[in-house]
Formats: structure tokens, C-alpha cells, sequence
RNA sequence: GGCCCCUUGGUGUAAUUGGUUAACACAUCGCCCUUUCAAGGCGAAGAGUACGGGUUCAACUCCCGUAGGGGUCACCA
């Protein structure tokens, strides 16, 4: 296959989102076939019918749609080798596990699921390393197998595997992995129902659709003797194997549901950027020898290489995710930066506002260094779309002195004389009062910034007087007035109680 | 428990594949800048490479053992 361009695949089971863990091994394999001009192929591996969810195909493919990982083929995009739905190629399977049996590699089990049940049972009283089948049903004759049949005794059809040499896998990630033949259990290829299993289907379709590299997670690899087992029997050439490091929780178990956001669009929801997502999950198991850490999609397939993915497993860990996704929208152009905003403030209580572009921009450019998420412009100042709703106490107790009503009466009465001002006008005002009352303009700052914004941290005070604009900023101050100094004074006299 | 994998600061990783004061980033702390908060700049603390043996002039890098963690042992994937 040296020669061959590589197909590759993601072959989730549509359980009804795209875990994170899924999205690193996606995004390895799109990397791999991008780097190397092949192909990136999806594959639903939907063979069990007891764990059907309803729309979660549809989902998946949105997921994937979303963080900008595009299949060549898969479903909705057939390539030659189709269907990508494993479900829709049951004929296929059966035909396969025929061939096996007809060979010896396989046999049909008429096996109860309570005399497997007991058979394990009592394995693991007697203390046995561990439980197997005990290929009672490979010793039935063949007169007795047709009969079971004709009469229509519920079956499966199992591996047979036989004693040997080792087996061995060659994987990119760990290099040279072996087993014992003695550790392979019979594995059910089909299912009473006529389903494969995972390991049946999965080596029929890698093998069909000319998948060149299974790239998958290391829970897979225990697993891989069988499939080995199975490429043999069929005399095909083995595909190459990476088994990737497990995504890890904080105390290092496998990334789970219980201890914290595992679904993509978990991530989308609160507001996490897709290029930081797919950056951070990235570096979870790989880097490049500079150990360089931003990147978007496309320095991705530039740089990505299997073998600089590395073994041990890594803790999905948020914090540096967040930091990712800031170093992103700090890049990212403000004109996409106002899209953002625009669809966070259309599903946010402030939806009926109707806000000019420029305002917007004008948020956005004071904000920028301010904020992490594109919600944190509405979340983290509010001020520019509503009146405060209250003033913060700390910031009036240490900021709001016994002359701040005064300064502020003084300061609007100027701003009222201005025609238009510029940012640099507020500034000018502002100082001109601070050096007629021989006193720091901090005296101002401060008291003007809690009596607009209700807080005391925010963009430059200038622009935040600009951006509400002189009208408003007026307003606001007088509003303030009336009740910041009855703040005060309250606070005032619970010190003196205490 | 059997089998398999893994082990560099709290976290993610680097170390020209045996020669470095073990590097970078996140997080933490401090200082500077800004009369706010961030961002940014500078700096600090934090591992002597899980542990123990070897091999070697020299080991994070090779070998053996031990420990710890994880994965897997379904008619789930």
C-alpha cells in the first residue's frame, strides 16, 4: 500500500452525539488523508439495533459539518464502494461469514445466551484467567448443524480461532504489539438477528472500501488480533494500524460523561470557537517537534504526521481550551467577530434591540482583549445594551467620594455644551473639570464609570462614555445621582454599626 | 484476576533519537504598563524525567525488574 494514496475512515456509532474523543480520531484521521491527498471517508456503523437513536446520524453529520470536517464520501456523498450504513449492507456480511464457515474460520453457535451466561459464570468461579467459549457447538456434526438449521434454531455464527504463531500488530503509534492466540475468544461475527458485530463488519469494510489506515482509539487495540485473524482468513492484506491514546478525565480515567462536558456540542453551546476545539484536541496526543500550540485547519494538515502522535493518554483539560479559544477570536476579523455577536445577541434577552453595526464595532474593538468568548461581549458588559440595573457596592464604597456628585454635575454640564464629541473630547472635558476642582481625574474616572456602567472594570472610560455617546452618558449620570449617594450613605452607616 | 498499553513540573507537550543548567505553553504568584479590568511585557515558583537495578566515559533516551495508572476481556461499538 506504500504506493497508494491512503483512504481512511471515521466509523462512529451514531449513539446520538459526536464525543470529543470521537472528534480528536476524526480529525487525526481528516488530517492524515488531507496531508497525504487521500481520501477521508465516513462510516456509520450503526449494527446495533438495541441502541437506535433517533436522529443521531443526522447530528453526527452536523457535528462534523460544523467543525469544518468534510467527508469525501459517506453518507449523502456516495463514493463508489457505498453504502456507508452498515446497516444497509447486511447481504454483504452474511456472504463473508458463509465464506468462513465454508473454509473452517467460522461456525454457527445454537449456544443459549443463559447457557453462555453460565458457562462464564462458572469460568470465572473456577478462577480461570479468563472466560472464553468453549467452542462446544464447533465440535457438532454436520447432520446435526443442518438440522438445527432446516428447523430454525436461533443461531450466531463465531470466529474460529485456531491455535498458531502469535499475532502480531504493527502499529505507527506503538510499533510491535503481540498476543498469544491462547487470549482470542471465539468472537460472534453475527448476531442472532442477522447483525454483524463491530469486529466482522468493520474488517469487511475496511477491506471493500480500500481503507489503507485504521487510525482509532487505543480501546480498539485488545481487539485487533481478532480483526487480524479475520484479514487472514480472507487472505487480504492487512491495513496499517495507529491506535490512538485515550482522552482522559482529571483523575486519568477515559474522558466521561459524568465528570464534565464530552459532547461536541456541548462545546458549541457554551460558545467555544470551532478552530480552538479542533486546535486543543489536536495537541491532545500529538505535537510537532517545535512544540508550537496555534494553529487553524489548514497549518494542521501541514504539519500532522502519525508518528508524531505519541502513546500516553491526556487529560481534557478546559482551562487551556479557554485560553485556546481566546488566542482564536482574538484573531479572528472583527467583521466575523459582528456576525458572532449578532447571532449571540439575537438569542439573548436583548434581541429586540436594534443595534447599528458601527455600535457593535465599536464594543467589539473595546472589548477585544477583554473577553475569551464572543457571549462575554453581552455577559461581560451588559452596559452597552441596557441601563445599569444596579450599581456594584465595593466599587462605590472604595471609588464614590463626598465630592463625586459634585464633579459629575460639573462634568455633564460640560459634555451638555459639546457638539458631537469625540472619544477625545470626553477626555479633554473630563480633565478640564479634574484641573478646575484641583483634583485627579482619577476623582472622575472612577465615579464615571460606576454611575454609566454599574461596575467598576470595564474598556478605557473614554470609551466607554463615547460609545454610550453624550446623550445617554448624560442620562445615566443623573440616574446615578439619584441613588448612588443613598448607596453610600447606607454603606456608611453599616460601618458604623460594626 | 488474565491479557495489552502507558509513566517528563498541577495540566498539555519538547528534548538534534546516548552528551542541554531538562525547554515551551496553560494554570499559579509577583512586578511593569493602564488611575479600572483585561491583554501585553518581564520575572518567580514548580519536574531532575514513577521507583530500583544494570549497560556506558555519559541515560529522559538502551536492557531487566518493581510499582502505579489506564484499556480490554458482550449476540455494544
Amino acid at each position: 500500500m506504500s504506493n497508494k494514496k491512503p483512504r481512511v475512515r471515521f466509523a462512529p456509532s451514531p449513539t446520538g452525539y459526536l464525543h470529543v474523543g470521537g472528534l480528536r480520531t476524526a480529525l487525526y484521521n481528516y488530517l492524515f488523508a488531507k496531508k497525504n491527498g487521500g481520501k477521508f471517508i465516513l462510516r456509520i456503523e450503526d449494527t446495533d439495533q438495541n441502541r437506535f437513536v433517533e436522529g443521531a446520524v443526522d447530528n453526527l453529520i452536523e457535528t462534523l459539518n460544523w467543525v469544518g470536517l468534510e467527508y469525501d464520501e459517506g453518507p449523502n456523498k456516495e463514493g463508489s464502494v457505498g453504502p456507508y450504513f452498515q446497516s444497509e449492507r447486511l447481504d454483504i456480511y452474511k456472504k463473508h461469514a458463509e465464506q468462513l464457515i465454508a473454509h473452517g474460520d467460522a461456525y454457527q453457535c445454537f449456544c443459549t445466551t443463559e447457557r453462555l451466561t453460565e458457562l462464564r459464570e462458572k469460568q470465572q468461579r473456577a478462577k480461570l484467567p479468563q472466560a472464553k467459549y468453549d467452542k462446544l457447538c464447533l465440535h457438532l456434526s454436520k447432520e446435526e448443524t443442518e438440522k438445527n438449521l432446516t428447523e430454525g434454531k436461533p443461531h450466531i455464527v463465531r470466529l474460529n480461532v485456531k491455535g498458531g504463531d502469535n499475532v502480531i500488530i504493527n502499529d505507527i503509534v506503538r510499533d510491535r504489539v503481540e498476543f498469544t492466540r491462547d487470549v482470542i475468544d471465539d468472537q460472534v461475527l453475527i448476531k442472532t438477528d442477522g447483525f454483524p458485530t463491530y469486529h466482522l463488519a468493520n474488517v469487511v469494510d475496511d477491506y471493500l472500501m480500500g481503507i489503507t489506515h485504521v487510525i482509532r482509539g487505543e480501546e480498539w487495540l485488545t481487539s485487533t488480533p481478532k480483526h487480524i485473524l479475520l484479514y487472514n482468513a480472507f487472505g487480504w492484506e492487512l491495513p496499517t494500524f495507529a491506535h490512538l491514546p485515550l482522552l482522559l478525565n482529571a483523575d486519568r480515567s477515559k474522558l466521561s460523561k459524568r465528570q464534565g462536558d464530552v459532547a461536541v456540542e456541548d462545546y458549541k453551546a457554551k460558545g467555544y470557537l470551532k478552530e480552538a476545539l479542533l486546535n486543543f484536541v489536536a495537541l491532545l496526543g500529538w505535537s510537532t517537534s517545535e512544540n508550537e500550540e496555534f494553529f487553524n485547519l489548514d497549518d494542521l494538515i501541514e504539519k500532522f504526521s502519525l508518528e508524531r502522535v505519541h502513546k500516553a493518554g491526556a487529560i481534557f483539560n478546559v482551562e487551556k481550551l479557554d485560553w485556546i479559544n481566546a488566542e482564536h477570536l482574538r484573531k479572528k476579523d472583527k467583521s466575523e467577530i459582528l456576525e458572532m455577536l449578532k447571532v449571540e445577541l439575537a438569542e439573548s434577552k436583548y434581541k429586540d434591540l436594534e443595534l447599528k453595526d458601527e455600535y457593535l464595532l465599536l464594543i467589539i474593538e473595546a472589548m477585544l482583549e477583554r473577553v475569551s468568548f464572543v457571549k462575554e461581549y453581552i455577559d461581560n458588559s451588559p452596559y452597552f445594551f441596557e441601563r445599569p440595573t444596579s450599581y456594584d457596592e465595593t466599587v462605590i464604597k472604595k471609588r464614590w467620594k463626598d465630592d463625586s456628585v459634585d464633579l459629575l454635575q460639573k462634568y455633564i454640564q460640560k459634555l451638555s455644551l459639546l457638539d458631537n464629541p469625540t472619544k477625545e473630547d470626553f477626555e479633554i472635558a473630563l480633565k478640564q473639570v479634574a484641573e478646575e476642582a484641583e483634583c485627579g481625574a482619577g476623582r472622575i474616572i472612577h465615579p464615571a464609570r460606576v454611575a454609566t456602567s454599574g461596575v467598576g472594570i470595564g474598556p478605557g472610560v473614554y470609551d466607554l462614555l463615547f460609545i454610550l455617546g453624550k446623550d445617554e452618558v448624560i442620562v445615566r449620570i443623573n440616574d446615578a445621582l439619584k441613588v448612588i449617594p443613598e448607596i453610600k450613605e447606607r454603606i456608611n452607616q453599616q460601618k458604623q454599626n460594626t
